[in-house]
RNA sequence: GGGGAGGUACCAAAGUGGCCAAAUGGAGCGGACUGUAGAUCCGUUGGCUGAACGCCUUCGAAGGUUCGAAUCCUUCCCUCCCCA
């Protein structure tokens, strides 16, 4: 099956547009407001599958770029797709190496057609185009799949963003051309930059495209918060009420709830693993560094809110010890605590939004978080 | 007792007349991280000052040579290795 979409509950609320829904796939049910863990090389760093599992995901983000580059998509489809490649049997979306394409390595010829690139491994050269990201993700047997795009950089002026918007348009009709497995959903990516007509232009263009859901590309590329979400302002409204919204590679707990207030049902983001790697935690009261001095002899856990494996057994001053000593088991649990966090943060927005009560829910949190 | 090597910043270790407040690691401290080239990266670590500039005190100790010393000389203290 393709994926099903039901908007179960508009806010009514003054200041906001969140909503609730239910996800469905071939692999599982997932209410939204959603928050989607990324394992870009078909694995989410430091952490088993079932433990995802058991912290409540049953949606994960994976990468065609990279596993185009490694192993190949050829492999996987002959191990019988991602999820058995990798042992998830939860859903997966799979961007389309579009946003890698441009991000990273060397780019030797951009046209029309799609990319010809340098691999970051090798240095080998490869094509990208819209057919390639389809065949690459069709293989790869995900339950999303992204159409191919082009990610405008932050800055960028006007005319190259218009540029990379007119292609995102025509690469998105070819992708739906070259897309025909039935099982697999792909949503439309809208660019368009900073530019708020650019955007209405390029998402108009998408909608004329049907998709069975939209993403926002080229936003959280460093441009400034407030931009971010002037953009959210304008464009989350005139895309489909009954079709997933998609806020690709946010993140930031603080940019979560702000852009669920715009209506935005899905998100992914490497913030809660990377961080979590690297000693930066998440508790309701704002990051904490971990390895900071002050936490040597702190024999409490890292939220004494927090119900996660992590903070029921473990204290800060162990953690740090961990990380300190660089040990493996380090970014392990702080991988579990973010993403604990994360999930919970969900969790507390849906029920708020059906309470009707996510803006004071929001202005809470931030008023915690934040200072 | 004989022979040899050496003492440099928190640790290890370069430097052997001026470009040295002193390379580089490690450790410490701080920061960053948003469709993952990341268990990564950046900054900082003698004192004073607000990262500059500057000034002050440093290369085992004390003296000396020199315009100038971590670097050369003298004496002393200490450590290590080999042979008896």
């Amino acid at each position: 099956m393709s994926i099903k979409f039901k908007l179960i509950k508009e806010a009514k609320e003054l200041n906001s547009n969140a909503r609730l829904g239910i996800l469905k796939t071939e692999h599982s049910v997932i209410e939204t407001p959603v928050f989607m863990p990324v394992g870009t090389q078909g694995t989410i760093k430091g952490i088993l599958p079932k433990e995802i599992e058991s912290l409540g995901f049953s949606i994960i983000l994976s990468n065609a770029y990279h596993l185009f580059l490694r192993p190949g998509h050829e492999l996987i489809s002959k191990a019988g797709g991602l999820h058995r490649f990798m042992g998830w049997d939860k859903s997966i979306l799979t961007d389309s190496g579009g946003f890698q394409v441009f991000s990273l390595g060397k780019i030797n010829k951009i046209n029309d057609e799609g990319v010809t690139f340098q691999s970051y491994i090798d240095g080998s050269r490869h094509f990208i185009g819209p057919k390639q990201a389809m065949e690459i993700q069709m293989d790869l047997g995900s339950d999303i799949a992204m159409v191919f795009d082009q990610c405008a950089p932050y800055p960028a002026t006007r005319r190259e963003t218009e540029i990379a918007a007119k292609r995102t348009f025509q690469w998105a009709k070819e992708c739906q051309k070259h897309h025909f497995k039935k099982t697999q959903s792909l949503f439309g990516i809208v660019q368009g930059g900073i530019y708020p007509d650019l955007r209405k232009e390029n998402a108009q263009q998408l909608i004329d495209l049907n998709f069975p859901g939209y993403a926002l590309g080229g936003l959280s590329v460093g441009e400034p918060k407030p931009l971010m979400y002037e953009i959210l302002d304008e464009i989350s409204m005139i895309l489909p009420k009954q079709k997933p919204k998609y806020l690709m590679g946010v993140g930031a707990p603080e940019s979560i709830l702000e852009a669920v207030s715009r209506g935005i049902d899905m998100f992914d983001c490497v913030l809660p693993t990377r961080n979590g790697r690297n000693g930066s935690l998440f508790t309701f009261k704002g990051k904490i560094s971990i390895t900071n001095s002050k936490f040597k002899k702190d024999l409490t856990p890292i939220d004494e809110k927090c119900q996660c494996y992590v903070c029921n057994n473990f204290t800060k001053a162990y953690l740090r010890h961990l990380y300190i000593a660089n040990e493996m088991l380090a970014p392990i649990l702080g991988t579990i605590h973010n993403l604990y966090f994360m999930n919970n943060l969900m969790i507390e927005i849906r029920f708020a939004i059906k309470e009707n009560r996510f803006d004071s829910y929001k202005k809470k949190f931030l008023e915690n978080y934040c200072n």
